[in-house]
DNA sequence: CAGTGAGCGAGCTTCCGCTTGACTT
């Protein structure tokens, strides 16, 4: 059943599809659009949806062909030293759909590519045609509106595919793939694994971080003013309300300083000619005018007119639905996704608030139904696009059907039904009148018992005909703001009329940092600076949500100490990158190429290996930046973020942001705003127990002996009396003592930081245990990284349990001296499972359990299980597989550096000058390999600039 | 960010855009 109402083609004869006893299949990207067309395009047409992309580069070492395996460019999956062409592989939860495209080809004498028609969907076309290889005749569909005739007219009138385009799209994914792969891992080295930089999210995060850091540098200025309320009785008011409210506006002509006319540092702004009152002067003024007689100085009327807002995009939706329904951009997505999906609506990823002809016939129909004529336009309204990269595939987000659901005919509930109810008054409302009403802004004057005169004034909207705001009223993120349908009325004055203050208040206001971005506002921001699209919006929220840079506080998105590392990084070493134009002079680049303007591979060649600048030197190309320029970041100074005024350093570290004074260090709550962070605040954690439990005193020592968790788990260790703050008390005594190091224990296994008690604590604070001697040195037992062992000089042996630290003696010692030293307790272990021979070695193949999980072995090669794989469902095949993939990875890992070893100095491994030294040698290697494989030719994608005629 | 002695499988993390199920809990 196709989804929209009223277009089944009973009487569809016509269109009984193709000459000719054949299958046409038709390809477009979605499942749903897919059951829809086939209604459409009847007998002879058998229509499959791709799902989207079904290739791309190997998004992970797994998905790299063997073949590649040892390209130096493999990890990027862009042949960045020849042609920068891409690697492409089949997405691995593609395979199966692919094999099943290709089945239906099979049967089919004509292939559609009817995919959306915009770059994304252009690549798409081209990359099923690369993937699907047809020997069938293949034909470019496309069409903007999925309507029974524009459908059928599009299969008639096909074109060839845009291999410009598809141009466009490639140079826009390596790009991305460049910048996401060479600039990530540098986080990774820089301050923590597993982050990432993109050129999308990177943007976002620092948008985060720059108004967090505006509000930092925030300074709120007091102002005040006078708040009336007037009684128009005098005026003999013949109707409307009696009282109304105004505000001080100037004195003696000077206009009164109000929250714009304030710096973001709390000072008024130069050029403004104002003057600020303080509360003393506000209440003065408010008493010297108590009595007094006002008059009204002036009544100016304008007319008032509102248009109706544009359909629905993605972003307009997801604020709305944000503001309204209280859904976040993810949860708006997944009803619209719902609502999409059983034919409620259109299309929800669309930049366009475009309506096609028959969508506007069905808004204006409901308008004239529900409303009325009289709330109907002459001419149906069209919206032009305000999105400047707008690709324009897709429609406005409108009820779907030649004829709409009004919400109570859908028979939806719940979310569904608001978001439904939202997106179907809005496009009724976008086919309705302007509003049209009146604005009136009355001055009123009084003089002061100290001659001063003071003017307020009031302002009051009245709407007389409501048109669209009828049907539809848009939300603000603002709680405070008057939204467009609300009125305020004035009593009719006209000028002289009296009036007298029935109240006069003096009100006090500070100006308010910039408000933090919401998920909503965020996707709003990024859509106008063209950034991000909008199938991706939502996703980039939780993508920086997901990396720890940004954290929700109510609908509030506030950014990490840790996004305030990163972006510094970026800012301070990859500033074009982040750069908030840089996506929008990317686009300029890629229209050109899809113009046949530009070309794509000296503008990527620029990009990644640098290019000569306007002043004939030499611009930094990003491998330069992530390679040879690695060295110029310093993990120290990025990670560090000083206190203004103080010499206090927060610093992020890899277990998350710290205070640092002097050395002295303190954690900061993961969960803290960055704008909280005060000098105050900073104190205060210094100031703060760290959540250590006090076990008692050492009756030994007089220290007192604590409990903490630490970064390898629970611990005692006993207080040493910081000399500096004793020396209060006591006299300055001797210093000469060094700082003495506390002693300090891990619990052992069977205690827990609630329940041990200060015997445990000494007990454990005792050792190491001296066993006794043996060979002239100390044997001792303790308890160490790898769990209890016993020390004899350099020598050592792993006790068993933990216990024998406190019980083992000198004859048990010297027993287990006597054994060689176990080689590894792992390697001790039993194999989790004994397989058959490998093929290769000829060895028994077992499973083991390794620090890294479960792998298989020959006794030569380990190759850990894959995800999928389980311990108990490894077949000898599949193990044997394992082994040669390990075998095929990584050929002869020792030996390689080995031979390359004697050609340069074996310098010494700690100076850093050395690891230079290294990290040359490799980077030859890899040159060297680079440019073999370049001249073997390797094929990688069949020749597509040939592929598709054009 | 508490400090510590072996001998061992290291390998992966990451981008943006286009789309949905198929999984498990």
């Amino acid at each position: 059943m196709p989804p929209t109402k009223g277009s089944a083609g009973k009487n569809g004869s016509k269109d009984s599809g193709r000459q000719g006893a054949g299958n046409a299949l038709v390809i477009v990207e979605s499942p749903a659009k897919a059951k829809t067309i086939a209604g459409y395009l009847g007998r002879g047409y058998v229509v499959e949806s791709s799902i989207g992309h079904i290739r791309d580069m190997p998004a992970k070492a797994a998905e790299i062909p063997a073949k590649y395996k040892g390209q130096p460019w493999a990890r990027l999956g862009v042949d960045v030293d020849g042609n920068f062409e891409p690697l492409y592989v089949v997405n691995p939860d593609k395979k199966s759909h692919v094999k099943k495209l290709k089945e239906l080809m099979a049967d089919a004498d004509e292939l559609l590519l009817a995919t959306d028609e915009d770059r994304e969907g252009e690549a798409i076309a081209w990359h099923l045609l690369e993937e699907l290889k047809p020997r069938i005749p293949v034909k470019r569909m496309v069409f903007n509106e999925i309507t029974k005739d524009a459908i059928q007219r599009a299969a008639r009138n096909t074109r060839d595919l845009n291999t410009r385009l598809v141009s466009a799209q490639e140079t826009r994914r390596i790009l991305d793939r460049l910048y996401g792969y060479e600039v990530s891992p540098v986080l990774w080295k820089k301050v923590m694994p597993k982050l990432s930089a993109g050129r999308v999210q990177s943007v976002a995060t620092r948008l985060v971080v720059e108004r967090e850091r505006e509000r930092m540098a925030f300074t709120s200025a007091e102002y005040w003013d006078l708040k009336a309320v007037f009684d128009a009785t005098e005026a003999g008011v013949p109707e409307g309300p009696a009282t109304f409210p105004a505000t001080l506006v100037s004195v003696d002509g000077k206009r009164i300083a109000v929250g714009r006319d304030f710096t973001p540092q709390g000072t008024l702004r130069a050029d403004r000619d104002v003057r600020q009152l303080d509360e003393a002067a506000a209440r003065g003024l408010a008493e010297r005018l108590s009595g007094t007689g006002f008059s009204v100085r002036s009544v100016e009327r304008k007319p008032y007119r509102r248009s109706p807002y544009a359909p629905f995009r993605t972003t307009t939706l997801q604020q709305e639905a944000s503001r309204k329904l209280g859904l976040s951009a993810k949860q708006a997505m997944q009803v619209a996704q719902r609502l999409y999906e059983n034919g409620y609506i259109t299309y929800m990823r669309t930049d366009s608030t475009t309506l096609s002809d028959s969508a506007v016939n069905a808004a204006r129909n409901q308008v004239r139904r529900l409303y009325g004529g009289d709330y109907l336009p002459a001419k149906p309204r069209v919206y032009a696009s305000k999105v400047k990269n707008a690709q324009e595939a897709h429609e406005a987000i409108r009820p779907a059907g030649e004829e709409f659901r009004t919400p109570a005919e859908t028979g939806l509930s719940g979310p569904e039904f608001r978001l439904y109810e939202l997106i179907w008054k809005r496009t009724v409302a976008s086919q309705m009148k302007d509003a049209v009403g009146e604005s009136v802004t009355v001055r009123i004057e009084g003089a002061s018992s100290g001659g001063e005169v003071a003017e307020f004034s009031a302002t009051g909207k009245i709407i007389t005909f409501h048109g669209f705001l009828k049907a539809y009223v848009e939300g603000s993120d603002d709680p405070a703001a008057d939204l467009d349908d609300r009125e305020r009325r004035l009593p009719p004055m006209s000028e002289g009329d009296p009036l007298k203050a029935q109240a006069l208040e003096a009100e006090g206001h500070s100006t308010r940092p910039p408000a933090r971005y919401t998920e909503a506002s965020l996707v709003k921001e990024l859509e106008e600076r063209e950034i991000g699209r909008p199938s991706t919006y939502a996703a980039i929220i939780g993508t920086i949500q997901d990396r720890g840079y940004v954290f929700k506080k109510g609908t509030a998105l506030v950014p990490s100490f840790l996004a305030f590392a990163v972006v510094q990084l970026l800012e301070r070493h990859f500033g074009n990158l982040v750069d908030y134009a840089f996506t929008a002079r990317l686009e300029d680049v890629l229209d050109a190429i899809a113009r046949g303007e530009a070309e794509s591979l000296p503008w990527l060649r620029r990009f990644y290996f640098g290019g000569e600048d306007a002043q004939g030197g030499h611009e930094t190309g990003l491998k330069e930046l992530v390679g040879d320029h690695l060295s110029e970041i310093d993990p120290k100074e990025v990670s560090s973020l000083p206190l203004p005024g103080t010499d206090i350093v927060l610093r992020v570290g890899r277990y998350g942001p710290y205070l640092d004074r002097d050395g002295v260090r303190v954690n900061v709550p993961e969960d803290l705003a960055p704008d909280e962070l005060t000098e105050e605040k900073a104190e205060e954690l210094f100031a703060q127990p760290s959540g250590d439990r006090e076990l008692g005193v050492d009756p030994e020592t007089g220290r007192a002996i604590v409990a903490k968790s630490g970064r390898f788990g629970p611990y005692v260790t006993e207080v040493i009396e910081d000399p500096a703050e004793a020396e209060g008390e006591a006299k300055p005594k001797s210093r000469a003592k060094a700082k003495e190091k506390p002693r300090t224990s891990s619990l052992l296994k069977s205690m827990s930081l609630d329940t041990v008690t200060l015997e445990d604590a000494l007990r454990l604070l005792s050792l190491p245990r001296v066993v006794g001697q043996l060979d002239g040195e100390d044997v001792t037992a303790q308890n160490g990284r790898y769990g209890p062992y016993l020390k004899k000089g350099t020598d050592s042996r792993s006790l068993e349990t933990e216990e024998q630290m406190f019980t083992v003696t000198l004859e048990e010692a010297q027993a287990i001296f006597a054994q060689p030293k176990q080689r590894g307790r792992r390697a001790a272990a039993p194999p989790l499972r004994e397989l058959g021979k490998d093929p290769e070695s000829g060895a028994t193949m077992v499973i083991k359990d390794g620090r890294f999980g479960p792998y298989v072995t020959d006794g030569e090669v380990n190759a850990s299980l894959r995800k999928g794989d389980e311990v108990d469902g490894i077949t000898d095949e599949r193990a044997a597989e394992l082994l040669a993939e390990r075998r095929a990875k990584a050929p002869a890992k020792k030996k390689a550096p080995a031979k390359k070893a004697p050609a340069k100095k074996p310098a010494a491994k700690k100076t850093t000058a050395a690891k230079k030294t290294t990290t040359t040698t490799a980077k030859k290697t890899t040159t060297r390999k680079s440019t073999a494989a370049a001249k073997t030719g390797v094929p990688r994608t069949s020749a597509k600039k040939d592929s598709g005629a054009q």
